[in-house]
DNA sequence: AGATCGCCGTGACATTTGTCATGAGTAGTG
DNA sequence: CACTACTCATGACAAATGTCACGGCGATCT
């Protein structure tokens, strides 16, 4: 029985790289490729696949929140999630939107077909090493509204400009900032941001 | 008449699927493969190939550097550079390094098949688009120091940190950093770390 | 030889950032 | 209900950061 495939990758030239390879598997068969996270469920309803493989980092919506929207939504098409990143908090997000699968781009290919496999009978397929980090240092210390003004720190703003974006007081900014970095452990807001991005949680 | 590649890329996946890829086309052979960019030249030595496909952030050596090394020290190799990010500054050093091709990874597949043809009959293959955004905006405006002393910024480090790691005074970096500021147009040293990054200056 | 540019440094100054104490309002929990 | 946690705010203080003016040194170009 073939396992019909859905292909998410915002990359053109690794998203029909990983077709090929997984073509290569006599009972794979990619029943569609799209490069944004707002065009997987639209595919998905076409198409009919038995596993829908996410890349994380797409414009669009990204494919975790792709993957909450198509579990909940296409029932018949479990979720895998393939990423660049193994951060730990991108793994709990994954769960958390019902994917059952969660490749990193590192692995081998070979545990990307058993995975598939896994996925399609329903079954669960994680990295046992990137799930004990997870269980670890997995859970973000940050609160809801410390996480947006960490995000919105990201690109090198100043106070005063997140405040603005966010309808603050620049003190209370510094105030969530402080926060983020004494729960980091960072030193500065920058390197707050860094250690939030690598965890993934923000 | 077949061409043999040899590709270096640190994403196993992505190696593996991109080699299935490049597999699917007659006069294509994928002769070796390695993660590493400090691996490409040995591997070069020992399974001559036609062309070397290298992707530019790999651990070790990254690919500008290999490429340079690899044009220098084999010279029946001719290299092309696939990378994620199509970013002037890294266009201009891969053609200072001797590379030929200059394909980013969301170009289509017929893209980078031809791009290889052209790398393996000693022709240049570069994005039009990127080569003109590449004479506009792509040399950096920083002097070699400045893009050490910003270099040397990224991760969140304070003034005091950059200054032990280069052996300079805090006075110095932080001019430094102050004129990289002024020519990238960033409001503090962490935008500029952006905008250098994102035009391939660092 | 003089001009120019990059490199390295100092010192002074205004601004921004990070820390801390404090408090009010709101929601959820035992 | 008391307790706790989160949100938002203010004000004050120390430290880090960014700006500016200035000077000496060496290399390069004309």
């Amino acid at each position: 029985m073939t396992i019909r495939i859905l292909l998410a990758d915002d990359q053109h030239l690794v998203r029909s790289a990983l077709a090929a390879l997984l073509e290569l598997e006599d009972d794979f068969q990619v029943v569609a490729t799209v490069s944004r996270g707002d065009e997987v469920v639209e595919a998905a309803r076409a198409s009919h696949p038995d596993v829908a493989l996410l890349d994380i980092e797409m414009p669009g919506l990204d494919g975790l929140a792709a993957a909450a929207v198509l579990t909940s939504q296409v029932s018949s098409c479990r979720v895998a999630i393939l990423t660049t990143f193994g951060r730990p908090g991108y793994l709990r997000r994954a769960m958390d939107a019902g994917a059952l699968g969660f490749v990193v781009k590192d692995a081998p290919a070979e545990q990307l077909a058993d995975a598939v496999r896994r996925v399609a009978r329903g079954e669960h397929a994680v990295d046992p090493a990137l799930a004990a980090a997870t269980l670890t240092g997995g859970t973000s210390p940050l609160t809801p509204r410390e996480r947006d003004v960490l995000a919105s720190a990201r690109s090198g703003s100043t106070v005063a400009e997140i405040a603005d974006r966010l309808y603050l007081s620049a003190g209370t900014v510094r105030n969530y900032l402080s926060n983020a970095m004494a729960k980091t452990g960072a030193r500065n807001r920058h390197e707050a941001v860094r250690i939030a991005e690598t965890n993934g949680w923000i």
